[in-house]
RNA sequence: CGCGGGGUGGAGCAGCCUGGUAGCUCGUCGGGCUCAUAACCCGAAGGUCGUGUGGUUCAAAUCCCGCCCCCGCAA
């Protein structure tokens, strides 16, 4: 079966990489455009593309989809199906009635719920306690394809989104490949999705990450957690921003945003309800160091307040 | 050439602007106090101040230049 796979992140490149493992054949890989990333703004490639170099592999990088940009691609590389799976833009109707099998969609999330850009780290955010993968057939709406294949796997209250993610990237290659068979096989019944039990996971963006000590000690910590590794969850102190990449929930109570201690075991700040651990924080141009050491140099007398100002 | 912070004994910081004795907190080692201690007291070791057989100067951690590395923003 031929197979042109379309992905960008490193989620889609587990799939990838699941696929070639298994020897699958994958006639062309379409990725996102290279962007200029970090300091200095150095073009960066996706991860996929990198994979797909590695394995020498065409890579396409069309800037848009629409108006029959990739026709010529599908008629030369003529696919059997196309696998999606995190790849960033929506596919138009030429493309998906293209392939004799359809096109398959990798999905981070047990659908109908968490839809959109971001279902793992919403669903981390949200403290669920399981979520999973769901393949799919894709149409036109956004994650809205009958449903193949789901997989559930438990989110431990200790996982971040990106040791979730990673574990779920995993996964989805698994179940990508069972898709795949199976269909081949017609051994699937595509089942609809309850749309008046979907949920959307939106994109994350910077500004959630700051922490709003108003909140529960119990949604911080899910905050923190599923916004780690990206965002981040951050607050100020002395004026300087700070991320946190992880918290522990206390008992103890106090005004919101307060330091109720601050010693070599960490900072316990006062929430809505309830007081969270830090143990070790990150500030601005300095490198992550735990409490013990950052107070081995800057003061935080107890009652200082977290947050701006 | 996107913007910015930083590299000082093992750790975290001050000192740099206004060049000229290496400072603070902690840790380590030795001793003391104590029923005892992560507490307290006394003492000690440990630093080519990222790097350049670079520039300025009588003199550079401090001013100027090159290079390396770490980090935040932004994308």
């Amino acid at each position: 079966m031929r197979i042109l796979f379309m992905g960008t992140p490193e989620f889609a490149q587990v799939s990838l990489q699941a696929l070639l493992d298994d020897g699958r054949q994958v006639v062309c890989v379409i990725t996102q455009p290279d962007k200029p990333k970090g300091r200095g703004y150095e073009m960066a490639m996706s991860d996929v593309k990198k994979l797909a170099l590695e394995k020498s592999i065409p890579v396409h990088q069309p800037v848009t989809l629409k108006d029959g940009a990739i026709m010529p691609l599908l008629e030369e590389y003529r696919p059997d199906i196309i696998v999606v799976v995190a790849y960033g833009q929506i596919l138009p109707e030429y493309v998906l009635n293209f392939p004799k099998y359809g096109c398959i969609n990798i999905h981070g999330s047990l659908l109908p719920k968490y839809r959109g850009a971001a279902p793992i780290q919403r669903a981390v955010i949200d403290g669920e306690k399981v979520s999973g993968v769901t393949s799919m057939y894709m149409e036109k709406g956004l994650d809205t394809g009958d449903m193949l294949i789901k997989r559930e796997l438990p989110i431990s209250c200790e996982a971040t989104a990106g040791e979730y993610h990673d574990a779920l990237a995993v996964l989805g290659g698994e179940v990508l490949l069972e898709t795949i068979d199976k269909i081949k096989e017609g051994t699937l019944t595509p089942e609809k999705q309850n749309d008046s039990l979907s949920t959307y996971a939106s994109q994350l963006s910077k500004a959630e990450g700051e922490i709003d000590w108003n909140n529960t000690s119990e949604a911080i910590y899910n905050k923190v957690r599923g916004l780690n590794p990206w965002p981040m969850a951050y607050s100020f102190i002395g004026g300087k921003r700070f991320t946190i990449d992880f918290v522990y929930k206390c008992e103890q109570s106090g005004n919101p945003g307060k330091v109720l201690r601050a010693d070599e075991n960490g900072l316990i700040v006062g929430c809505g309800e309830g007081s969270v651990l830090i143990k070790d924080i990150k500030v601005e141009g300095k490198k992550k160091m735990s409490v013990g050491d950052y107070l081995r140099g800057h003061t935080i007398a107890e009652g200082t307040l977290l947050g701006k100002d």
